[in-house]
DNA sequence: CTACCTCGAGCTCA
DNA sequence: CTCGAGGTAG
């Protein structure tokens, strides 16, 4: 970080402490009210971007200006991952095996780990200036979280200032949790009350709900009357003034600065202690005083996890070992088929409402008709349903009785449960049998898939039109007063001729319609690749449209490129099936898709509507980006698999062979034939030492 | 998939 | 006060 910017940072600090005394105290502002404001703005983004910066002192840290800092987005200083998830002892056992294998770890020597019970609560990010409490984030995407400090302070489990010593800067992340005998107490006391003290008459569905809702409360005079407590477990940036060498270590240090650390934890050696531990821990589970669903268990040596590192967004030297899934029985009352915006159907079992895993469950997705054969379900039978990882329901069996084969075995409609009731089919796949999705042949006829690709289109993902949810797209198809996607742009038009009259409708006024025609206004220029998106073709997801928009870079030359792809020209059909992650039946579904007559017409008619803003190639950013590279050899610094991880999160490939494609050969020690072979080629060949060299720069 | 919080707007009744 | 919508969490 430049010291431009610690200077800009101290300037804006005392800048702001002058100008408020000279507002507060004296009454005298020196500057305009908008100045003022901005200085605050431009500190508060130097504090977003660099939290290891916030003095203790600061205005945003001193000055509680709680209302509007509340839930502002933070960066976190070093991200928040997820963890793998296992579900079994063989899980654990390979967990072991592939670190020793990274390692290239003796096999006489077991690893040390610490296991620690997993807290069923929500991950949150202190972050510590020279030991005071200056932020609170909740996990957000991993790298960008909400400030909850306010909220925050009130636990009584977190230090607002660190023990000594301690490093100058700190992040510590640990759970928010309730216990279960508070959670208890608290919605005994929710249901006793009329109002409860903070207007809540409904109960809380689980422990984590509670402290869930409880931390994102605006007014923290709320939070700080609920029972929330916090567990400390792990680090995030870290001033270079402090280190240590294993978790165990950690967790001490942790208690010393004033944290709870959970009392359970352990550290174990080898998979007899992984495994030992996982089921000590699982048989006093329920005589817990907290829900926990799982134990993590880490690699000990901080040392070790450097080198171990991550696979893309979890860390290699962690597993969280879940509990099996509670499951329970309830009925399934019926199947019904949901259309998706792309015309695919999926069945969905409706449930008599049963409570699982902490939520009532009433809808379960059976995904396709192979899964419905392969469980044998058929409407009325009990079944047996959990929530795996974490979130999904699903239904796991059915519990045969007596009636079940009386009961008619599920047909698959043959037909789409929209109006039109359009013959469903399933897609052939390249090699000739049936893909088991079925679809809806009715295209964007469906009126259930119209209504799907509508909701899709004025979503967040595509056009972000605010103010117009499911209920209303419905009621705006259900009337006529839209029938395909260029209608949204003449709503205002229509509104203003009398044609319609928004604001008359239910749920309607003034207000709303105003919001709305402003919104859809702002929906005329979009990005390519989100318009590629929104298009509704098969296969061709955000994913996939990003990838077609990077290449074809405008919304002209793509819409080029598909026309002459449908006329069969082999060059643009060729062109395309190189790109990399596109196979052919993402070119079969945009051969179909710009061959439909209907389709390509309300393409145009959107299109009209609309300026597309053309999509900047990605800037390549590390010098590896794109480069195949080939190790070969034995490498003395890092395993082969460590050279492998590092190469390709720095945007390289890694390839088993020497070809032409091959940018770059890393010779080893004891190289052999690949060595000679990049040499025939002319390939760039570097030795290992200009290789740690490059990976320096990088 | 469900639960929870917040917000804006409209509706309802005094 | 109630509803729909938007957003977050696991």
């Amino acid at each position: 970080m430049s010291d431009e910017i610690k200077a800009r940072y101290r300037a804006l600090k005392d800048a702001i402490i002058e100008h408020r005394k000279s507002y507060y105290q004296d009454d005298a502002p020196i500057v305009p009210d908008a100045d003022y404001d901005a200085l605050e703005a431009e500190l508060k983004g130097i504090e977003r971007d660099y939290p290891d910066l916030i003095d203790p002192e600061s205005p945003s840290v001193t000055v509680g200006y709680a209302a509007s800092e509340a839930f502002a987005p933070v960066k976190h200083f070093v991200p928040m991952l997820s963890l793998d998830n296992g579900f079994s002892h063989e899980d654990m056992v390979d967990f072991d095996a592939k670190i020793r294998r990274f390692l290239k770890w003796p096999d006489d020597e077991p690893l040390i780990y610490m296991c620690e019970p997993k807290i069923d609560g929500l991950s949150c990010s202190l972050t510590y200036s020279e030991g005071e409490l200056v932020r609170a984030a909740t996990r957000g995407d991993g790298r960008i979280g909400e400030d909850i400090t306010e909220n925050i302070r009130t636990i009584k489990d977190i230090p607002q200032r660190l023990s000594k010593p301690h490093p100058h800067f700190i992040e510590i992340r640990g759970e928010v949790y309730m216990t279960k005998a508070d959670f208890e107490s608290l919605n005994r006391s929710i249901e006793a009350s009329e109002a409860g003290s903070d207007g809540r008459k409904k109960p809380f569905a689980n422990p984590r709900n509670a402290a869930a809702g409880s931390l994102r409360q605006l007014d923290s005079r709320i939070t700080a009357a609920r029972p929330l407590r916090f567990f400390a477990y792990s680090l995030g940036g870290i001033g270079d003034d402090w280190s240590c060498e294993t978790q165990a270590q950690l967790l001490g240090t942790l208690k010393d600065w004033g944290f709870s650390v959970n009392p359970l934890s352990r550290v174990v050696t080898g998979t007899d202690g992984l495994i030992g531990t996982f089921e000590a821990i699982q048989k006093i589970r329920d005589g817990l005083d907290y829900e926990i669903d799982g134990v993590v268990l880490k690699i000990d040596s901080m040392k070790l996890q450097d080198r171990l590192g991550f696979v893309s967004k979890a860390p290699r030297w962690a597993l969280a070992r879940k509990f099996p899934a509670q499951q329970v029985s309830t009925l399934c009352l019926k199947i019904d088929i949901q259309v998706g915006r792309t015309g695919n159907l999926t069945p969905v079992a409706r449930l008599e409402p049963v409570f699982v895993g902490g939520v009532m469950v009433s809808n379960v997705s059976l995904h396709n008709a192979d899964e419905i054969k392969r469980l044998d379900l058929r409407e009325g039978d009990r079944v047996i349903v959990q929530r795996a990882g974490d979130v999904i329901p699903q239904i796991v069996s059915i519990i045969l009785d007596q009636d079940h084969d009386q009961r008619p075995s599920y047909q698959f409609p043959q037909t789409c449960p929209c109006p039109l009731a359009t013959p469903v089919v399933r897609d052939q796949r390249l090699s000739g049998d049936e893909a088991v999705a079925r679809r809806c042949s009715g295209e964007h006829e469906c009126p259930q898939q119209k209504r799907e690709h509508l909701k899709y289109v004025v979503s967040r993902k595509v056009l972000d039109i605010e103010g117009l949810g499911e209920k209303q797209i419905q009621a705006f198809l259900d009337e006529g007063i839209i029938t395909q996607i260029s209608d949204l742009y003449t709503l205002k038009d229509r509104e203003l001729n009398g044609e319609i009259a928004l604001k008359d409708r239910d749920g309607f006024g003034e207000q709303s319609v105003t919001n709305l025609f402003a919104a859809i206004d702002k929906a005329r220029t979009i990005p390519l690749e989100r318009f590629i998106a929104a298009l509704g073709i098969r296969q061709v997801g955000e994913t996939t449209a990003k990838l077609l928009a990077r290449a074809y870079g405008s919304e002209a030359q793509f819409y080029e490129s598909m026309r002459k792809i449908i006329m069969g020209d082999e060059e643009q059909i060729a062109q395309l099936s190189h790109l990399d992650q596109i196979g052919p039946g993402v070119v079969d579904a945009l051969t179909a898709y710009f061959q439909d007559e209907a389709r390509l017409s309300a393409y145009h008619d959107w299109r009209a509507h609309l300026t597309i803003e053309d999509c900047e190639p990605e800037a390549k950013n590390t010098p590896l980006s794109g480069k195949i590279i080939v190790f070969t050899g034995t490498l003395e610094a890092m395993t082969r698999d460590e050279a492998k991880a590092i190469a390709e999160r720095l945007g390289a490939k890694v390839a088993g062979s020497v070809s032409s494609k091959t940018d770059l050969v890393v010779l080893g020690e004891g190289a052999g034939s690949k060595g000679k072979k990049a040499l025939d080629l002319g390939l760039t060949i570097m030795d290992e030492a200009r290789w740690l060299a490059l990976l320096n720069e990088c």
